[in-house]
DNA sequence: AATCGTTATATTTGCTTAGACATAACGATA
DNA sequence: TATCGTTATGTCTAAGCAAATATAACGATT
């Protein structure tokens, strides 16, 4: 009872990486906000940041993952993509069973 | 079949964290060499780093997980308790069946 | 009591990484 | 064509963390 398990998935091609917890966050923030410098102060991270984490998930995924527009009405935006929005359903997903599957297995360490 | 999926999965009590991936690495060494000292050589990291691992693992645990024994023979050494060498079995087995799990669970992105 | 290799611990040095700052490019709208 | 808020990108600084260095404490063996 007293031990707590945690973990952390990722998910690479190649040797970059596609998705992590930090790069679904930024995905969620943009879906919510519409622009990623928005969704970059609603994470508390630099602007910078977040644009080379989305920069590394769109670049390594096998379809854009989300639409970035420069200039234009409001001066631009970013929107996920129905296939990046799949994407961030199934990390999650995969998470959490990841987090039920290893509670499970604590059970190994606390009866010793 | 082009992505991969990684984790990292450790054990926390309090806040302190009882077993990780090194630290686990580490106790694995211990057991070859006897020695905390033979062991970081062999892991290519500072005998510093090693004894606060080492150190943070003892005290997190709830029973002794190596003996350390300072001076005489040899100038001393460090050995895994049974509990010890039960605690590096179970995590490695909960690894395993961590990676398998998510191995599978990755067709979820795979088929998107 | 002198030796030896180890555990145990503090201090300082260096390096990688994150953050702050600055600025160019863009295009719909007015 | 001037404006505006955004995307896109470079540079420089700061900070946190890892590594290197130094040294004390220890106790069986000789």
């Amino acid at each position: 009872m007293s031990y707590k398990i945690k973990s952390r998935i990722w998910i690479e091609s190649e040797d970059n990486v596609l998705l992590g917890e930090g790069r679904v966050h930024l995905l969620k923030a943009i879906n919510k906000t519409g622009s990623l410098s928005k969704a970059a102060k609603s994470l508390n991270i630099s602007y910078k940041k977040a644009w080379q984490l989305l920069d590394s998930v769109n670049k390594s995924a096998k379809k854009p993952v989300t639409i970035n527009s420069i200039g234009g009405k409001g001066g631009g935006g970013a929107e996920l993509t129905d296939y990046g929005k799949s994407l961030v359903q199934a990390f999650d997903e995969i998470n959490r069973n990841c987090w039920a599957f290893l509670d499970k297995e604590l059970a190994k360490i606390e009866r010793l």
